[in-house]
DNA sequence: TCTGCTCTTTGCGATATCGCAAAGTGCGCG
DNA sequence: CGCGCACTTTGCGATATCGCAAAGAGCAGA
């Protein structure tokens, strides 16, 4: 039962960046060690403070990862999409996890515990590698993001999120790309350090604009080089 | 000569956090790769945009670390202290430099070819799992910002922002905590956030309650459970 | 099909912060 | 030892953005 459903894992692993390079052997030693889970939308793969049991990857769906500040303010870390490994709070030198993912529509994810990290690290270089590149991206994405809340106005950052989100996230339809996942103004405020009723302003008059289509949890690019143009003026 | 330098620098660097539990013979012969340079006050060691030909670890003194938007805005992304690893363009997958860094004393730092770095994460399990908590520390410090720069006005960021610069590069003194290298108040702006202008004004009013005391590139706490009462009120 | 909850829109006044301007001031360099 | 530059201070008006309030809709479940 089990052995099944790791090799139907291997098979959607097997090509993903972070894999690349190891050896097959290798590769299925570490899977084996993995357990596949099924999360349902709305439900939590870990909590904020919670002990950090487990590390994962997932394998197909989305999720929002978020913290909650001392005096209860919501902001969003990042979003978390298919091929990504997340919930590494050992690699941080953290015993638990500084935030929540919560899935934004049903999701898969395959976990290993989290007392293997050192040891899948010490014993897979290449993926150490590559491990530590997916890290060094996040941190790149943390730095730009920083950039962008540093110098720019609310709408240049909310149009960077949301051509950002378009790119990784986005399906192409007749009326331009939609994004994939349920996503409210709130968590578009909350990844750009606004608040719900700017963004709700902005996303109003970009669409009298025909830039984008919006819609209860829903978001189209209608005219992304319009929305690159105030993401990025005259350049 | 150059060993005799080498061997200098392998007792300053033992007892480094990124180097624990290393084999002293695999930390000896990586340190016979290494350059030692010193760098001048005001000098940078590697130029935004420039090809990362080298990694380094600081060994004394300060660097800024700092990133210019397309627009020509500046942002300091970090402040570099003694035993830190900086400019592992190679880790995020990079092929230039994303910042710039400058030293704010006189400092001493070495290098090793970067063409080096991968062979040397393969090789050194032990030092690739430090150095991806380095990069995690790095990755939780912008998350920190991040949140502040989300959801707390400008005066409590400062606040969070010289409080850490004291913890970390403060020298105690009579008056209090001084900042162990010269700041500006553009410097604090830019980490922060806001503008010189605003810096200036909070430093102002800080200091007429008798919480810092301020100067030409100078900057001590002198009440620190004050300010910390402005970074976080009433927890 | 209706109901209720969540999400969204929009108006309007309040204000934190910026941006500009101009005057001080400490300090390194000649 | 004095000059000049870089850094700092401070005032004041402009404004982007927030915060509150209240009304309008889409959607899921009954």
């Amino acid at each position: 039962m089990k052995a099944q459903s790791v090799a139907i894992d291997i098979s959607l692993v097997r090509n993903l960046p972070l894999f690349r390079q190891m050896e097959p052997a290798a590769l299925t030693r570490l899977m084996t060690r993995a357990t596949p889970v099924r999360i349902l939308q709305g439900d939590t793969v870990f909590e904020q403070g919670g002990e950090a049991v487990a590390f994962y990857l997932l394998l197909h769906g989305r999720l929002k990862v978020s913290q909650v500040t001392p005096d209860g303010q919501q902001v969003m870390v990042r979003v978390v999409h298919p091929g990504d490994l997340f919930g590494f709070a050992r690699a941080l030198a953290r015993p638990d996890y500084p935030g929540t993912a919560k899935a934004a529509v049903e999701s898969l994810v395959i976990s290993w515990p989290m007392a293997d990290w050192d040891a899948v690290v010490e014993n897979n270089p290449r993926l150490a590698i590559n491990a530590m590149q997916t890290i060094g991206q996040r941190l790149d994405e943390a730095h730009t993001r920083l950039r962008e809340m540093s110098t720019q106005e609310v709408e240049r950052r909310v149009a960077h999120a949301v051509l950002r989100l378009a790119e990784k996230a986005g399906r192409i339809e007749e009326a331009g790309t939609r994004i994939d996942f349920p996503i409210t103004r709130q968590d578009i405020a909350e990844m750009t350090g606004t608040t719900l009723h700017t963004v709700s302003r902005l996303l109003s008059a970009w669409e009298a604009r025909g830039l984008v289509e919006g819609g209860r949890q829903k978001l189209t690019v209608t005219d992304a080089e319009g929305l690159a143009k105030i993401a990025d003026p005259e350049e």
